[in-house]
Formats: C-alpha cells, structure tokens, sequence
RNA sequence: GGGCCCGUGGGGUAGCUUGGUUUAUCCUUCCGGCUUUGGGAGCCGGAGACUCCGGUUCAAAUCCGGGCGGGCCCA
C-alpha cells in the first residue's frame, strides 16, 4: 500500500492491519505451550482492505473485503492434512446448501499463498464464462510456526513446531449466488439462506376480499409454525405486481390464494423458477419437499452450465469456460499456457487420475491435467 | 500506474454541442382518494433533482478549472 495512502491526509482515519497471519500468529505463540492444547482452532471475521484504485466489481473485486477465516494448529503434519480434508468436506456440504457446484484445485506453485506449502482453490464459473474463487485453504505445514515461533511441548517432553493450516471465504460467495442463479427477472434466492421462503399474494375479487385475506393470515401462520418463514403482500398492487416484486427478490416459493383455490381446497404454488402446481390446503407440510426441489433444481441448472463448459481439450485451443489440458508439471510449460490461452491457472484436479497424454507446450509426458480460465 | 468516459427528484432519463421563452422533460417510484385485483389496470390530487467549490458572464444544469464520487479498457 506503501505511500499511496497516507500521503495526504484522508478525510476518515484509518488504521491498517497486516495480515492475519502476522498479527495472530505472535498471540499462537503465546498460546500454545503443550500438546494439550492441540489442536488449536480460531474463527475470525475481519475486513481487510485492498489497494484497488480502480476495476472495482460489487462483490468480486471490493476495496473492503469481508473475510471469514478460520486458522488451525496441530500436532502432526498429518493431523494438518486431516484438517484440510475436513474443510474440503465442510466446503462441499457449504455450497452444495447454496445450490453452487464447485471445483478444487490445488494451486501451482507460482500461485499458492506466500509461506504455504500448497493452497487449495475452491472456485465456481459465473455465467460470464469467467472463473472466481470463493474461497481457499491453505496447508502451512511448519513454515509459519518457524517464522513466529510457535511451539509446543510433546509426550516426549520436548519441544516441536506446529503444523497450520487456513481456510477462509468472502463475501465473493455472494456474488457467486447473486450471479449464478441470477437471471433476467432478478435475484433467485436458495431456500437455506433466504431470508423469506414463502410469499403469499392473495388475489382478492370484490366480495370476497375478507374471506380470501383470512385464509392467506391462516396459511401464514400454519406455515410458521412449521418454520418456515413466510409473509403475506397485502399491499394495495395488483397480483400481477407483487409477482414480478418478489421474482426480482428471489423469494423461492409463492403462494396464490384466492377464491378458487378456497373452492378447490388448495393453495396454487408458484417456484422462482416458473414450476406451478397446486397442492391440498390441508397438505402445507408438501411446502418443504417443494423448497428442497427448488434448491435442487437451481444446483442441477448450475451444475449442467459448469460441465457443458469444462474442456478437456490437448492441445492448445481457446475455448470458453474452464480448459483441463494435459501437463508435464513444468513451470515454464505453465506458464507458457497461461500466456497463450489468456488464461490464469486454477492448478491441478484434487483426484488423482491416471493420464497418458503429452504436454502440448513441450511434449513430455504429462503427469496431471491442468485448469485455466479467464478469472475474476 | 497509463488511457478514456460519466455525475440532473428514491431509480431511469430529456435538456448541455449553439448560455437566456423552462415554472428543468418524460417514465417509474412514493403519499392521499376513488376504483380494480389469477402476470406490470385506470382516473384525480400531491411530494421529489441540476454532485461540491471556484472562475467567465448582465445571465450557467449548459462554458472553463479543481475537488469528491462512479464506470470502462490497458498494465
């Protein structure tokens, strides 16, 4: 950042942090006296600013960054190793409430993290075609602990570095949602993080508004006592209003209720993306299986986008979306890549596979494929 | 870091080139009323803006300089 900020004299004050790692590692120090206090496991939330004068995208690129991390210490290096493990799963189950599919690639080493001995991308393909990460995690193995002197004391009565790992995301996850299930009506928000699941639009003819609104107030409040979060619109709007106001909301279910369906015994339905069906009025529970589908028609949407646009492809050939080419492992091949597919490198599938193709870039034997894509 | 563009009611805009007949246009939004309601209804009434500072001029939304804010491309 250097003098670019305090040259002049800003209108808020500001005080600058370093990184994480440098301002809790001294503390880990500190802590950490014996093996009984292994493993160590600390959470933070913290905003970080970043040094971007321009090319700012909301969510994406953000001068203020709100980061969520979490940063470990073991024993082992194996006991590291499992932490990861276990941070890939938590990933997995995270995103996959999120309705995003995601890929992990472990990063070449002209682009780990400085000080790690591997980092761990875990990115998604916006509709754009471009890549973005949503979030990271990093194995330090000791070199962390070396630097900041972080010890303990073993069984054996005698003193080891740390092994460390971190693992951490942003509010980029958002922007993953917001652009993923986007669409040209607005926003579609997954059932397990929106805020309402359920709106009720009653339709209200002359005569029967009293009869149609206490039947909206009863399935809102039956619906809320099953927790799901619900409200009624019972603004002065026509129907055909309040649809288009929620769908750019992304409300994922709507429910219609009005003179017919009272009739009918049922309540009409209406997901946030287009699949209408009615169900019984006394089978509200029906709700929670149509919330679930929801999410999961967004992930297989999703899904289907990113496998149509990852290429396996062996020589070099621009294409849209993520390439996996073959690779000698090299990092002039790498680079070479990168350069002229105008791409970046996402790094090398978690999933160990056999491969018997050449480098296209030298022609040795590759020994793993690597990812690259146009990146945020 | 280099280059380019833009700031007009809550949102989107016209006006700016050629300064003055503009009480600053239109759509939307918001408030009140009547009426209507199964995909953006209608009528009546009301609210709401020239980013800031300086300059030129009889006169500035309009021209000039700067600040602040925003966007795009390249490194």
């Amino acid at each position: 950042m250097g003098d670019a900020c305090w040259k002049n004299e800003l209108e808020e004050k500001m005080l600058l942090r370093p990184t994480s790692e440098t301002a809790m590692y001294p503390m880990f120090s500190l802590w950490i006296r014996s093996h009984a206090d292994l493993p160590l496991k600390i959470f933070q939330i913290v905003n970080t600013f970043r040094y971007e004068t321009k090319m700012t995208k909301a969510f994406i690129r953000v001068r203020e960054i709100h980061f969520f991390e979490a940063h470990t210490a073991h024993e082992s290096y194996e006991d590291a190793e499992a932490q990861v493990k276990e941070d890939i799963e938590i990933a997995k189950r995270f995103f996959k409430r999120l309705s995003l599919p995601i890929l992990f690639s472990r990063r070449p080493e002209w682009d780990k993290f400085a000080g790690a001995e591997y980092s761990i991308g875990i990115d998604v393909l916006m509709p754009s075609g471009r890549s973005l990460q949503v979030g990271s995690v990093h194995q330090y193995r000791q070199n962390f602990a070396k630097a900041f002197d972080i010890k303990y004391e073993g069984l054996d009565g005698k003193h080891h570095y740390c092994h460390q790992t971190t693992y951490g995301m942003s509010e980029r996850v958002l922007g993953a949602v917001v652009g993923i299930h986007g669409d040209d009506k607005g926003i579609a928000i997954p059932s397990s993080i929106a805020p309402i699941k359920v709106v009720i639009v009653p339709i209200i003819f002359k005569g029967h508004e009293e009869e149609v609104m206490r039947e909206c107030r009863n399935v809102e409040k039956e619906l809320k006592s099953k927790g799901i979060s619900s409200i009624v619109d019972d603004r002065d709007k026509t129907p055909g209003n309040k649809f288009y106001d929620w769908e750019l909301k992304g409300v994922p279910i709507r429910i219609e209720i009005g003179p017919r369906d009272i009739q009918k015994g049922v309540v009409t339905i209406v997901a946030r993306d287009g699949i209408k069906k009615e169900i019984a009025r006394d089978e509200l529970d029906k709700i929670k299986k149509e919330l679930e589908e929801f999410d999961e028609r967004l992930y297989k949407k999703a899904e289907k986008f990113l496998k149509e646009n990852i290429h396996r492809i062996k020589k070099m050939e621009r294409r849209e979306g993520i390439v996996e080419i073959p690779w000698c492992g090299k990092e002039k091949c790498g680079m070479k890549m990168e350069e002229e597919l105008e791409m970046k490198s996402l790094g090398m599938p978690l999933e160990k596979e056999e491969i018997n193709e050449k480098c296209p870039v030298c022609g040795e034997k590759a020994v793993t494929w690597l990812r690259l894509a146009r990146s945020y």
